[in-house]
DNA sequence: CTGAATCCGGATCGATACTG
DNA sequence: CAGTATCGATCCGGATTCAG
């Protein structure tokens, strides 16, 4: 059970005196929050794709966005990018072995939310109501 | 599974006309990605604690940030606000049921990160060389 | 088609000083 | 002890425009 471990975790990280402000999980779960990022592994998790069939199946990204987020995915090497020579030239994405094993954990993160998205929201009533 | 469940999770999302940008999902992300919620989260598995306690813990944060993520979480119904009218004034915080029920989910994307944080370090490594 | 470059408004964050 | 108020710097994200 994980419920045991995860809180002596932040107090082994102290004792193995590890910056909390610039730890692994930082870097994991700023690329989570990116707004996109999640989006874009989740679609390239049904398979690999170009670059505006990403941004058609995201309608309310921009190309700034989805070009910024595709790069720092790439950079973290969730992501590969291979560059088809054709005319025009085309661009495919898909997820490394490290992205997919990404989805599982992610997986588990988005089955939480949605079964408490509901008391999350009702929770947020009664704080705006109190 | 879950590699199995979780790309098809999109295409469900989109067929039920979602919201891709303000599904319930990112809500979760988006608090695990305020860079000090879950480490807050992660110092009150240890226990209630009070307003310095959790601040002494987190060396780096400022009384201003460490309010508003107290604030959030509240708002959310993961951790609970107690006021003892002692003089001088204490307020300790805990886990709520909720709370302490995304420490698996948590632990389980804290596992990936450790274990993967090498390889990512490598990937940023020759991302930057090449 | 696939991006890069630029600009800009708003949100965010940290430090400081102050209150009960 | 437990916050609040305010300011300034920085960052982020969106729209637009340009290029290969």
């Amino acid at each position: 059970m994980r419920d045991v471990a995860a809180p002596d975790r932040l107090q082994v990280w102290k004792e193995e005196g590890q910056d909390l402000g610039n730890c692994p999980v930082r870097h994991v779960l700023d690329h989570l929050a990116a707004k996109w990022t999640t989006l874009i592994l989740l679609e390239l998790a049904q398979g690999p794709a170009r670059f505006n069939a990403i941004g058609r199946a995201l309608p309310d990204i921009s190309k700034r966005m989805l070009t910024q987020s595709l790069r720092d995915l790439e950079r973290d090497g969730l992501i590969a990018r291979e560059v088809f020579p054709t005319k025009p030239p085309s661009v495919e994405y898909r997820l490394t072995d490290m992205g997919l094993s990404l989805l599982g954990p992610l997986g588990v993160l988005i089955d939480w939310a949605e079964l408490h998205a509901a008391p999350i929201a009702a929770a947020r009533r009664a704080y705006a109501a109190g």
